[in-house]
DNA sequence: CTGTTAGCGCTTTCAG
DNA sequence: CTGAAAGCGCTAACAG
């Protein structure tokens, strides 16, 4: 509790306080000798600046508050990631909060969010968020919001997310330039729009590489894998079976390896998987599975980035904005994360 | 910017500014239907206190740092998850700082941490600190420290580890106690010790249950994966093959498992395969992967509610303790990951 | 039980 | 260029 304050330099330099406090910040009307005076005591007491007097004066905090589902989950860890590696440059801290996709932890964060603590807030809703009222009172109060990923639709403000239509195509045209022909869709998803998106980026490739899509190569995989094993063991036994799976679900796609393996099909020679995936585990199947993946880190970054620059630029307003990042496409046999594991520094 | 302060809550209410506040904050001495009135309006008002002059007030925050190498990590996710649950609990809130392993950045947000912004520390130390000076300082403030996972050994205060060598013991009997007799370990970390403890474990396990240790069985990998590959493959097409794989990391797991099959040697039947491991992978490789992880989730609880109870409670001393969880061990078959992957709620 | 008062440590007018 | 002074919003003695 050693403390040392503003008051103490001053003293000790025969200064008024406030000199001092132009000195340390920065301030324009200060004599360049008496500014390195005083830096060169707050140095060497070791002066620390108390934030919350400062934050208390200023009404900001240089703290953005993080909103997500969950943590232990490699697509929000490596969005946090992002985050925290913009705000880390900017000089911004980052206050978590996890919601285990309840909404009422979500809204007791979002409460707490609402008491000025934050200059700012980045959110991936729950999923089972149905109501925008907090976000509204936040917003009421000056602080910016931005959204990513999870975001809420009708709720007007900046958002930073990637594209399921686009990925669903991408994923289903790199198998038709793999040379599949019969390419079967194994969907499962809570959310109805994201698994109707893909499904339509799936048929719209199809289509453009004008191949007839057939019902019963879409399957619709629950939440039980047995069941799914049975499924997927179903479709890849008829004859004139598949020679491509896109599995909406990395689940799905281990199970689709291991029912190729039980029925004797080479994977990739035979069938060709491609797989939705935000876990580090592809290499894991190597050399037998592609991979498509949301580009978490940059997400972070340029979710941050948005927030951060409507902080610092004054009178900048948060447009209802929409950024909408590629899918990343990682090949089999490629030995490391691309794009989306990518570390700052 | 509708800020309602609580001097708005007195005049509305033709009382004083104190008696609002001690009304607030439950205080002892007040009338219980001022007190009703009080938080009335309050509620009505939507009235959020302002937690920076609290804390300029109170010199406490309600909120603590969590200062880690890595957040893209299962293990350092799920620890996050531990501590951010327990503060939630008793309405702490939660910084969090990423180092990437950089001891230079790991200084920066310890300054940070200096200042006073935050009431209490949960730290674990990048591979490159080499100085004990900041979280000296920090102490000096008053603020307590604890460590998990990477602990600084001379530093003395409260520390949650687990122990790798009753890990590499545990792991061994593991296979032993499943009939292996010949057990290879692949050894590979930057850490000496925890190799050598994990290695120590080993052996002891071997001791214990009278199997004679063979030098040619401990494998030093490299981080070369078809190096690692050939020198797999070596110890497995030697006559008299080990029966047991314990891997210290799991892609030396995943190789083993490829070497397996191109040896065509079954799994688990013929040779049985255990890893360390802390990402969610293991489910991929069943039925052939036991695995042997950190019980990450509650280590962050643990940590999070041994600092927490040094901040509430009062005079509290945070002792030189150790507290050392138990490793948990995955069988092979099992679909979800147990223990360590708990989540609250 | 309630009001008065004096700050927490810092920033920011406003005068010199 | 520097100083005096007035608070930011809240808490905590201390009187009543």
């Amino acid at each position: 509790m050693n403390a040392v304050n503003i008051k103490q330099l001053a003293q000790q330099l025969n200064l008024s306080i406030s000199t001092v406090s132009r000195a340390l910040n920065d301030g324009y009307d200060i004599n360049p000798q008496t500014k390195e005076k005083v830096l060169a005591l707050a140095r060497q007491l070791n002066y620390q600046p108390n934030p919350y007097a400062s934050s208390l004066r200023r009404h900001k905090s240089k703290t953005i508050a993080v909103v997500v589902p969950e943590i232990a989950n490699n697509f929000f860890s490596l969005a946090i990631n992002g985050i925290q590696s913009v705000a880390r440059e900017k000089g911004y801290h980052v206050l978590i909060y996890v919601t285990n996709e309840s909404d009422r932890i979500e809204a007791d964060s979002l409460q707490h969010v609402k008491s000025g603590r934050v200059d700012g807030l980045l959110i991936s809703v729950s999923n089972k968020t149905t109501s925008d009222e907090n976000l509204r009172d936040i917003e009421k109060q000056g602080i910016p919001i931005v959204f990513f990923d999870r975001v809420r639709e009708e709720f007007e403000t900046a958002k930073v997310t990637t594209d399921d239509f686009e990925s669903g195509f991408k994923a289903t045209e790199h198998l038709i330039l793999q040379g599949c022909q019969r390419i079967t869709y194994l969907m499962i998803s809570k959310h109805l729009t994201i698994r109707n998106k893909r499904m339509n980026g799936y048929l719209h490739a199809l289509k453009t590489y004008n191949i007839r899509p057939d019902k019963k190569w879409i399957i619709e995989c629950v939440d039980n894998r047995d069941k799914n094993y049975t499924m997927i063991e179903n479709v890849l036994s008829i004859k004139g079976r598949p020679d491509g799976i896109f599995a909406s679900v990395e689940h799905l796609a281990v199970t689709s390896y291991h029912v190729c393996r039980a029925l004797k099909l080479q994977i990739p020679k035979e069938v060709k998987i491609i797989s939705f995936s935000n876990l580090e585990t592809a290499p894991l199947l190597n050399p037998s599975l592609t991979t498509i993946t949301q580009p978490a880190f940059e997400m972070g970054r340029e979710a941050a980035d948005i927030l951060l620059r409507a902080l610092t630029k004054k009178n900048f307003k948060l447009s209802n904005s929409r950024l909408v990042l590629p899918s990343v496409l990682i090949p089999r046999d490629s030995t490391r994360r691309a794009a989306s594991a990518k570390m700052s520094e």
